[in-house]
DNA sequence: ATATATGCTAACTATAGTATGTAGAACTAA
DNA sequence: TTAGTTCTACATACTATAGTTAGCATATAT
């Protein structure tokens, strides 16, 4: 069922920030955003904008391109 | 003055579609958008959000990660 | 028991997504 | 020239939904 990219940059964003062994809240204040947008996200339940996608490819250190390859 | 992903991410859809001779028009035929927002897209006037980001990539028949790229 | 982390609901407000209309440039043809 | 076509920029404006927040529940651990 090929997944959606919304799920994949959910996916993304929850294995980066257990491997950096952050919380949801963590990141949160890294990225500048709310501690329940992080596991919105994470969840796949909002569709994200650029923009944000971003901020949290930065918080994490991690390309933003790489935010979204398989 | 590092451009922002917003910016990088229009002109990558410039390019591309007119590297495949394509009007703003036929392209927002083939993603499924409206003529004026590839338009503002191209422009970075809009936050584009990450389904929409998809769309686009599919219809450029350009990996999404590619899109990012610089 | 207290603290930490996350899921989930529900609500508000900012703005993305959609659409219409006008204007101007570049071109094609009569 | 003049008229018609195509393409794009730009200005609104509407409506869908992203972004933000607060609150409560559950789980785990100390």
């Amino acid at each position: 069922m090929n997944k959606s990219a919304l799920v994949k940059f959910g996916e993304k964003v929850r294995l980066e920030r257990l491997k950096q062994d952050l919380s949801q809240e963590q990141l949160a204040a890294k990225a500048g955003v709310h501690r329940t947008y992080i596991g919105m996200i994470e969840r796949a339940e909002k569709n994200i904008t650029l923009k944000n996608i971003e901020k949290i490819a930065k918080a994490l250190r991690i390309n933003i391109n790489e935010m979204l390859t398989d």
